[in-house]
DNA sequence: CGTGTTATTGAAGTGTATCAAATTGCGTGG
DNA sequence: CCACGCAATTTGATACACTTCAATAACACG
């Protein structure tokens, strides 16, 4: 994690989080300027840690972000992905807990952090940032709730097909290995391997050295048993 | 659903509602008063329904609420449980989009409603009301993160005993059945009858007409495997 | 050019769902 | 108050999807 001198990043910063700034008035837009701070994250490298007070609102400008949570047998599973253009930490800020997951950069990050003091004062002053960020809490509400009713009523090869489909509509530029494809659907990388031969063997995927490309989607969408 | 037009209902009805309204000047309290509705639903009636437009914030004053969701194939489970004292239906709301779940009275069940305009206009003029809604978001999304991780990494037994625990706490008085700890445990009736008879056998739990009673609370946890 | 991660395939074991059937319990109406 | 029907509970047997373990191959990276 080193600061990011380069200015010509920064202006960037605030059109990047236009979904959550957006409508506020110029000075607050300034003073946001004046208060945020941009780093680099390497690969692998975490922006927050499980356990550890609440830093700041991290606003990720380029790369992709894991949030892992660990379970008591030391088994990881991936909690949350999050894009460049949106938002992370935000939960821990709002509840004044410490932070419940792990966030750590999937490929090179660059993230701006707004301090804790000024995150909440601008919200207090602003409802519209705030149901900005409900809305989020619903995004976020809805996805997890599709994953219990998965996890609870679907097979292995039906969560493995909706994974797919769900990182390729959301975060199709990082390579993706089996066992994170295993760590979102709640199954073995074995699993994976095998549902994504099956699938390739029906010609409904195609797997090369650099990726999966989808071939039928429908039926992708079919096996993965999703009609809404 | 008939109306209630009990009048001693209705000056309950604020307090009982006050984590989420309290701190609010008298003359707000007073407008809540006078627009919000009472009603009466009978075991088994439904508050709301998938796929219709939001009614308004029901705030549960007698009762039990279930909020069940509904798969492809027709198996349903329990996606929140809202006990006497809180609020239902809020999601819809704040997204503007219609149920995407069914609310139904576990027993008779006594509701407030306020209707989503003014709603709307209240939660908009003062953002306390907003911060104690996300707290709720906050709450919800960690019980729903909570169960992911179960469902990925524990085996039934444990997702059983965390159920129990669950319920015990949180929602002691009505009565569930098997087949409700079913489906929230994300398992069938079958097994959760007989890891209750393995955990009566083993002395944690007591089986009798009228509910469990958790005779080792400390095996119990250790059997569900929780630890914070 | 080694070293660690990712991918792959196989074989074995088992936890749970599923199906079926019997029993109990409970509410409803005659 | 009893009889009926329906839901909840229980127990057993069977099947199989998936995890687990192990071993090899392919690859990326310094």
């Amino acid at each position: 994690m080193i600061p990011c001198n380069k200015s010509k990043d920064c202006p960037g910063c605030v059109s990047s989080i236009t979904h959550l700034f957006t409508g506020l008035p110029v000075d607050v837009l300034s003073e946001l300027q004046r208060v945020k701070q941009v780093y680099r994250f390497s690969q692998g490298e975490k922006l927050y840690q499980v356990g550890e007070k609440a830093k700041g609102l991290f606003c990720i400008q380029e790369g992709t972000v894991k949030v892992e949570a660990l379970s008591v047998d030391g088994k990881v599973h991936l909690q949350r992905i999050i894009p460049r253009g949106q938002i992370v930490g935000y939960r821990a800020l709002i509840s004044g807990h410490d932070y419940l997951a792990t966030a750590l950069a999937k490929e090179e990050v660059l993230a701006c952090v707004i301090p804790v003091t000024d995150y909440m004062r601008m919200v207090k002053q602003h409802p519209s940032m705030m149901l900005k960020i409900m809305n989020r809490y619903n995004q976020e509400l809805f996805i997890a709730e599709k994953r219990i009713e998965s996890l609870m009523h679907k097979d292995s090869l039906e969560r493995v097909a909706e994974t797919l489909l769900y990182f390729k509509e959301h975060f199709p530029d990082p390579h993706w290995t089996r066992r994170e494809f295993a760590e979102w659907a709640g199954t073995t990388t074995e699993t994976v391997i095998r549902h994504f031969g099956k699938l390739e063997e029906l010609g409904i995927i195609l797997q090369s050295r650099d990726g999966i490309s989808i071939v039928d989607r429908n039926r992708l969408i079919e096996t993965a048993n999703i009609f809404d």
